[in-house]
RNA sequence: CCGCCCUUAGCUCAGACUGGUAGAGCAGUCGACUGUAGAUCGACUUGCCCCCCGUUCAAAUCGGGGAGGGCGGACCA
């Protein structure tokens, strides 16, 4: 695979990658090594799983993939994880994150698993955070952080040495490519201004879309409505789609189009098969699609309306997630011990 | 170590001075209207009032103690 070919998988449905010219750099000489990071907070959902799906185009463009299951991090986030179900959790993140990639057409095999107590507490690496500490204002590291880390009235000391712990991590992972969601801008714009004066190369940084919430507002990690987890049955996905916020004709903030975009189309590209809207006869009868940019056209013109688009959306939906789901149903206690006090009996 | 302030519904808070076992907005649920959802109307729900002890016929409210959180002082003089 030549190098056009290698950018053009790397960079697809990406929102942003800075700069091109240095992937394309990294692609003439040889393997570069990418690296995401997820810290094990809340469940997982199927935001986590767009960014998750990019890694299957990673492989195949030649990258080598870590992920980071970054245990410290969910506990430096105002403690959005107690500190005594990190294990927990962190092993929740890791069978999920597997069913995911597998989901998406990758070999979870293919991908090195990285926890982050395995080497940040190395005496190399702490030593150099308290550098990092030393030369670094309050204010440009609260700046960084403020997408990531949980705003409140009186911020914990942890959520401002979570951004410099990320910028080491680049560096302990020796990434060439920082990959995450587009709320990650902030921390990798910092990593890049730092890491150039602690030896390593500022990382070239992909970014993802962060899809719209099924309410027309942010994915929240805390609001159940506004996202699809992985977990979800059938029926509730079904249902959750059909109560989203998804106006005639227009696609900004319609969490609908935005799952089909990225979620559904390119796993059906994957697997050569079509997208069926099934339409009472009175209002046309049957439609498919093979490419969402058909779809969003007949949606744009109203002439797909959503009441029939959001039934076909949620089949289509809960499809993409139904390997997750069994990998999970199967394995019940991951989520009994991760959350134990939702899934407490 | 000292002083002051805060803690009430999922969230933001009112109520406390003048005791009578709780309210608003937002969120949520359900209807109406739309061939979806939203918006808009209409209805409804929600509580160890941080904990313990005391005063009282009666405590979210008064007194004492404690916990958690915030702010300031103390060192630099």
């Amino acid at each position: 695979m030549d190098t056009a070919d290698r950018l053009e998988l790397a960079t697809r449905h990406t929102l942003e990658v800075i700069e091109e010219e240095e992937l394309e750099a990294l692609f003439d000489e040889g393997t570069p090594s990418a690296y995401i990071g997820y810290a094990p907070t809340g469940e997982m959902h199927i935001g986590h799983y767009t960014t998750m799906r990019k890694l299957a185009d990673f492989i195949e463009a030649g990258i080598d993939v870590t992920v980071l299951i970054a245990d410290l991090h969910a506990h430096l986030d105002d403690e959005k994880s107690p500190f005594d179900l990190l294990d927990a959790r962190s092993e929740y993140y890791r069978v999920a994150i597997e069913g995911m990639i597998e989901a998406a057409g990758a070999d979870p095999d293919e991908i090195s698993f990285v926890r982050g107590t395995d080497f940040q507490l190395d005496e190399e690496y702490t030593l150099e955070m308290y550098r990092m500490a030393a030369e670094t204002t309050l204010a440009r590291t609260q700046r960084a952080g403020s997408r990531v880390v949980r705003e409140s009235e009186s911020p914990n000391l942890g959520g401002l040495i979570y951004p410099l712990m990320q910028t080491l991590d680049v560096k302990a992972l020796d990434a060439d490519i920082a990959y995450g969601g587009d709320d990650q801008r902030g921390i990798y714009m910092l990593s890049r201004e730092t890491l150039p004066d602690h030896g390593h190369d500022a990382p070239v940084c992909i970014f993802a879309p962060l899809l719209s919430g099924l309410t027309g507002e942010e994915m929240s990690a805390s609001k159940e409505d506004t996202k699809v987890n992985l977990n979800d049955s059938h029926d509730a996905v079904v249902e959750k789609i059909e109560d989203a916020y998804c106006p005639m004709g227009e696609r900004e903030d319609n969490g609908v189009l935005e799952y089909l975009e990225y979620l559904v189309f390119p796993v059906l590209e994957e697997h050569g098969e079509s997208f069926v809207v099934e339409r009472p006869d009175e209002y046309g009868g049957n439609l498919v699609y093979d490419e969402f940019e058909e779809l969003e056209a007949d949606f744009l013109s109203e002439e797909l309306h959503p009441a029939d688009l959001k039934p076909a959306a949620g089949e289509y939906v809960s499809d993409v997630i139904g390997p997750i789901r069994e990998r999970l149903d199967a394995r019940p206690e991951l989520l009994a011990e991760a959350y134990p006090e939702k899934y407490d009996q």
